[in-house]
DNA sequence: CACCATGTTCCTTG
DNA sequence: CCAAGGAACATGGT
């Protein structure tokens, strides 16, 4: 369950579920996952060791802990990949399927799942420094994003899931952002000017920032087995009832598009699925056109 | 069987 | 150096 507002929330949620514990015991299922660290190394440095802080940068998970020896200030790194989950489970409860690691804290166990093991936990922090800045604080300035942009040629959409240009949006955000700045995702980064630079830069913190706003809002079951759990990621706010739709072109092609009725379109960019409105996202400025 | 999937990295080709 | 395309990683859902 990834991209940046997903990960803030379960930041949120963890933050004071882990403030002080300690790990009395570390458990690891999938070695590769760690990768570069190894597990013996894993199990060394965190076995006593006390989690201090919780953060997030990017989609990056930053586990702050205090060391059991005499060492340097210990700093783990979650990446939830594509199907990561963290959660805590009662130490009698079976562990899912996919289970990466376990952290046994005593009364309760942390447990990190990961379907698809592309995630990542992780002593290695090298990632982590090659994002650029957050979209939601005040280093990502519409100046600099423009400055960014202004030197690729590549697509918009494409050039949105480079970490290192801002970090934390993916797949469903990016398309999200464009639409709500009525940008097409094809056009060349270079070929936007200052004006549209700066809607895309409003439009990606609101993205950004409602998403957060509804994750916080609903009661969230990051250990529940459901299938299509009431993740606020997939679009409604809850099952229940409130029609009201949280993505407005991703994943609704033919779909009606909510602003002028034309269907929204899908296109593949960087092998990766763009959704977007023909008629409100126009490749050039353009004035009026009919169907709008 | 086919296709799709929230992410990232690596490789080849031009 | 850049960009684009593909494959890889691995496991599912529809």
């Amino acid at each position: 369950m990834p991209e940046l507002p997903e990960v803030e929330v379960l930041v949120r949620h963890l933050a004071p579920l882990l403030q002080g514990k300690t790990i009395r015991r570390v458990l690891v299922l999938r070695p590769r996952v760690l990768r570069p660290t190894s597990p013996r190394q894993l199990v060394r440095t965190l076995r006593g060791a006390r989690f201090v802080r919780l953060s997030r940068r990017g989609k990056f998970l930053l586990f702050t802990m205090e060391p059991s020896r005499r060492t340097p200030a210990i700093i783990l790194v979650g990446h939830l990949g594509m199907s990561g989950r963290m959660y805590l489970l009662p130490p009698t409860a079976p562990l899912p399927k996919h289970t990466v690691a376990v952290f046994d804290l005593g009364k309760q166990r942390f447990v990190f799942e990961d379907t698809r093991y592309f995630g990542r936990l992780t002593l290695d922090a090298s990632q982590v420094q090659k994002l650029g800045p957050e979209p939601l604080s005040a280093d990502f300035t519409a100046e600099l994003f423009f400055r960014a942009l202004k030197r690729s040629s590549q697509a918009i959409k494409v050039k949105l899931l480079d970490q290192s240009l801002v970090a934390g949006l993916g797949n469903i955000y990016a398309s999200e952002a464009l639409f709500r700045a009525r940008i097409s995702p094809k056009l060349p980064a270079q070929a936007l000017g200052r004006k549209r630079v700066h809607r895309l830069w409003l439009a990606i913190r609101e993205v950004l920032t409602a998403a957060i706003e509804c994750g916080s809002t609903v009661p969230l079951n990051y250990a529940g087995r459901a299938k299509r759990d009431g993740f606020f990621y997939f679009g409604r706010r809850l099952e229940t009832d409130s029609y009201e739709e949280r993505l407005q072109v991703y994943g609704r092609s033919d779909e009606p598009c909510l602003v002028c009725g034309a269907k929204i379109q899908r296109c593949v960019q960087a092998a990766r699925s763009t959704f977007y409105c023909p008629c409100c996202q126009r490749t050039k400025a353009g004035r009026l056109q009919r169907a709008c």
